[in-house]
RNA sequence: GCCGGAGUAGCUUAGUUGGUAAAGCAAUGCUUUCGUAAAGCAGAGACCGCGAGUUCAAUUCUCGCCUCCGGCUCCA
């Protein structure tokens, strides 16, 4: 077991050495097509490797395949990796022409090392293979895209043009990925949502505002009601806000200074700005100040499932998961001091009920804390940032499942817990957040009578459990490939009759469903029974039931499953009483799962 | 916003070295009445993303714009 253990870590560092070798290589072949290229930094990444070059004129997706077959030309004349120091100057006046390289070198500070081999020598710290020729295969990598890219990721920078390579141990490990991305593609939300009809975006309605057809609506209604039938089992109470404020709402939250250029405005008729809102707080604040508030009324938790509007930059959207209008399950919590360790402990608790009920595992934990060494970029005193950090800790500590620590990630009013989950296609997005805020209260004197009837301060948690329904939604599409278990699936039930003479009595079975609550629809188009089945199957829907002759006459039902929809066939369930399959619908829409 | 790619019927795509377009599926009509992943026939459906320019002629070439995809940056 230890030794299985110390040779993946083994292979792990190996094929880290492969594709930063594969960077230089890339490099390389680079400077044989566009000799005044200029390399900047190339490191390995998850999946292979990529470089970032200032090129004098521009190059496309077709130039991809000349630079691989110079790569593995040059290859097999690569026996080594030489290493070398340098002083400063030697170095500057090696990449002199280079005032990328020359940014880098004048920051080391300490050894400043090169690797050369073949005929290319690159700045580089190291950890290559000792023998390319040998240890890559020229089958196992793969020029994959071009991309822009900022000088060191900041936009201030040039653009420069990054070429993304991908590099495995072999080359049917670089196939099993290929044809894992190409199967991951099929899922993609944007597709499937097309595909079963549940949402659309209209050029002329705008970009990144994405509405709901009738069976995607279906889906975000079921999951609304989901989430606010968990909240008011915990006490929390519903409001309701309009979607703008005067814009003194959000310059005394201080969201205008910070946020304003992604905030819509709009006057009215004499004149006065309005603010179409970006966030509910500033509304909620002024919900609970509508009233006085004594200790024996806290934790008190207002919650709206209510849609947000933000200018977002336009090449940032996509499909749902990164839009301009989305609807949040926002909460805020007004609780005491010493009520935040149980509050979040039961935040916690509702949100892995939740990600537990639609099987997610694979997410990410984070604590997003102070940067350590700049605590003055953040509203309030040390010690209630330290017990406030230490309470998240401590509280993702007993919860038991692995997270990190993103140091400079809290917002500027308190630290916070975010989860992020994948798509498809491996990129990874925000859903739950947690949000401790000591600013706020302050800012909007926000404040309950205690016990000893002097006035307090309340702390405020700003919580989404499933974000938004736009970015749930389209992870859980991706998340399920459309296949949605029943609650949520907008056609529960196909009614299929065998022939024209059996509609009547599918139209029969089909209003009992109906009259029972039972989303169904009957097909009774002029087709044969095996294009109708495809139909179903190819909509994915849970259930479909076959009518004919033997079922007109025993009064039942032929019930079929979609099953494990990556095996062809259904899954066939027999025949029984409508009643009977009506009593098994209604249980497995009830327990959700 | 920036870099690269793309936009042809509802969908998936073909095509034109410049002469206004082809197919499958879907939809419609007729035939067929069928027991588990696509029955047959027919007609219809396209300002070839939008706007300029070049040309006798532009879907095709040039420029601008819009939208989408991937990436960078950002993300209360």
């Amino acid at each position: 077991m230890n030794k299985e253990k110390s040779l993946d870590k083994l292979e792990t560092s190996n094929i880290e050495s492969v594709r930063h070798s594969l960077a230089h290589l890339l490099a390389a072949a680079v400077k044989e097509f566009y000799p005044d290229a200029k390399a900047t930094i190339g490191p390995a990444i998850d999946n292979g490797f990529y470089y970032d070059f200032e090129f004098s004129s521009p190059i496309s997706d077709k130039d991809l395949e000349k630079i691989e077959e110079k790569m593995k030309e040059i290859l097999p004349s690569w026996k080594s990796f030489e290493g070398g120091e340098v002083s400063a100057d030697e170095a500057r006046e090696y990449w002199k022409n280079n005032e990328y390289k020359i940014e880098l070198i004048n920051e080391f500070e300490g050894k400043i090392t090169f690797y050369k081999s073949g005929d290319f020598t690159d700045l580089c710290r190291g950890g290559h293979v000792a023998d390319p020729s040998k240890e890559i295969s020229p089958e196992s990598f793969k020029l994959d895209r071009i991309a822009g890219a900022y000088w060191r990721g900041d936009e201030k920078n040039k653009m420069l043009t990054r070429i993304y390579g991908l590099a495995f141990e072999s080359k049917e490990k670089l196939d099993e990925y290929l044809i894992q991305r190409e199967e991951a593609e099929k899922r993609d939300h944007k597709k499937l949502g097309k595909e079963l009809g549940l949402f659309t975006i209209s050029d002329l309605v705008g970009k990144g505002l994405p509405m709901y057809l009738p069976k995607g609506n279906i889906i975000r209604t079921e999951l609304e009601n989901f989430i606010r039938s968990e909240k008011e089992k915990l006490g929390y109470s519903f409001v309701t806000i309009p979607h703008i404020a005067k814009k003194e709402l959000y310059i005394k939250s201080g969201h205008l200074g910070k946020y304003g250029a992604m905030m819509p405005t709009m006057k009215d008729e004499n004149g006065e700005e309005f603010v179409m809102k970006a966030m509910n707080c500033p509304h909620h604040f002024e919900i609970y100040n509508a009233e006085p508030h004594s200790y024996r009324d806290l934790p008190l938790r207002l919650a709206e499932n209510t849609v947000v509007y933000r200018n977002e930059k336009s090449g940032e959207l996509s499909g749902l998961l990164r839009v301009k209008s989305l609807c949040q399950d926002d909460t805020h919590h007004f609780i005491k001091q010493d009520q935040i360790q149980s509050e979040i402990k039961m935040i916690l608790g509702l949100m892995q009920k939740v990600y537990g009920l639609f099987g997610f595992n694979d997410y990410k934990v984070e604590i997003s804390v102070r940067d350590p060494k700049n605590k003055g970029k953040y509203f309030g005193d040390d010690s209630v940032w330290q017990k406030a950090e230490a309470i998240l800790l401590e509280e993702v500590t007993n919860w038991g499942v692995p997270f990190s620590v993103e140091e400079g990630e809290a917002a500027f009013y308190g630290p916070k817990i975010d989860i992020k989950v994948k798509d498809s296609i491996g990129r990874e997005w925000q859903l739950t957040t947690i949000q401790l805020d000591f600013n706020q209260p302050e800012n909007f004197d926000m404040n309950y009578t205690g016990e000893d009837g002097k006035k307090h301060r309340v702390v405020v948690l700003h919580v989404a459990i499933l974000g938004s329904f736009e970015r749930f939604m389209g992870i859980l599409i991706e998340h399920y490939a459309g296949n949605f278990p029943l609650w949520l699936s907008p056609v529960q039930v196909k009614v299929i009759p065998v022939r024209e003479s059996h509609n009547a009595y599918a139209q029969e079975i089909y209003d009992l469903l109906k009259e029972n609550g039972v989303r169904a629809e009957v097909d009774l188009a002029d087709e044969n029974l095996g294009k109708k089945v495809r139909q179903a199957k190819n909509e994915k829907i849970p259930y479909w039931i076959v009518l004919g002759d033997k079922e007109v006459e025993s009064k039942e039902v032929t019930v079929e499953a979609r099953g494990n929809p990556s095996v062809d066939g259904g899954e066939k369930l027999g025949s029984m009483s409508a009643s009977k399959f009506l009593e098994l619908l209604q249980k497995e829409i009830k327990e959700k799962n």
